[in-house]
DNA sequence: AAACTGTTCAACCGCATGGCC
DNA sequence: TGGCCATGCGGTTGAACAGTT
């Protein structure tokens, strides 16, 4: 039988939100639009019920403070849009979605996905299932990459390691390690307002010949070690900060060519 | 008022994954 | 182990609407 396509009717969403409200969705979407004879697809049903008819769904504006968790969620994870909506009550991934491609975009237009979010979403399971959904950014390990391993596909980063014995409770910027230089991690515990005498970032500027890389280093297990040097993280990350905000951290006056540093890499 | 353009949002699509046989 | 099927996810598309000329 030809599926039925398009605009859903009230009288549709009558019908799955009644049976729904009944006898619960069941094991199969399939299965319950063939019940109600709806002729859709499995798919169309459990879409419809997920985005717009579920309850406690929320339809209205998006608050600052939701605007700015997803933006904060962009920057860290990029387009992982059903974990966002596991930290957004009442917002459906395809609501964010939306709101970000429509809206958001271009209200921040210098927020993109940090390199690390990039090699997260080529190694997909990351951001992707649903056991990672309830996972906490900023839960996160801090972990960095030296050039010649992130250039290597699922190759597994080397781990750098961070002193203290409580939980990285951080969100970190993470950035592939270029010319052995130090990297630079973002590390929050809260918002925090940038000081500028303890923001201590330092980057290799672009156009001018890095220093050749010291050898790595070795911690007990025999494990690499890399020197990470750490700023006090800002309300909003730095990927979504003005150009000018930006320029309050030490070394980072030069904005204008250290973000096409992130497109590159 | 009509034509055009831009924006928003819901539906659809392709791909990946997991469960079952 | 491999095939089939349902589901989950993110990307894309297109209709409806709003704003502008």
């Amino acid at each position: 039988m030809m599926k039925k396509k398009g605009k859903w009717s009230k009288e549709e969403d009558d019908l799955i939100k009644n049976h729904i409200e009944k006898y619960g969705i069941g094991h199969s979407w399939q299965a319950l639009s063939n019940t109600l004879g709806l002729r859709r697809c499995g798919r169309s049903c459990r879409s419809r019920w997920l985005n717009y008819l579920r309850p406690g769904l929320k339809h209205g504006n998006f608050t600052p403070a939701e605007e700015r968790l997803i933006c904060e969620m962009y920057s860290e994870r990029g387009s992982c849009w059903s974990v966002m909506a596991a930290k957004l009550p009442g917002r459906t991934d395809l609501a964010i979605k939306n709101y970000w491609n429509s809206t958001l975009k271009k209200k921040f237009p210098v927020a993109r996905p940090s390199a690390a979010a990039a090699f997260r979403r080529r190694n997909r399971p990351a951001c992707s299932t649903s056991s990672d959904a309830g996972t906490p950014a900023r839960d996160l390990q801090l972990v960095s990459y030296s050039s010649e391993e992130s250039s290597t596909p699922g190759s597994s980063p080397a781990k750098s390691v961070l002193a203290g014995p409580t939980p990285v409770q951080a969100v970190q910027l993470l950035v592939p390690f270029v010319a052995a230089q130090p990297i630079v991690a973002v590390p929050i515990s809260g918002p925090v307002k940038i000081e500028q005498k303890h923001a201590v970032v330092s980057l290799p500027r672009l156009g001018k010949t890095p220093p050749p890389p010291p050898p790595p280093a070795c911690d007990q297990t025999g494990e690499r070690v890399m020197d990470i040097v750490c700023a006090p993280m800002s309300p909003v990350p730095l990927s979504i900060m003005e150009p000018d905000e930006l320029a309050c951290i030490y070394q980072f006056d030069d904005i204008a060519s250290f973000l096409p540093w992130f497109d590159h890499h």
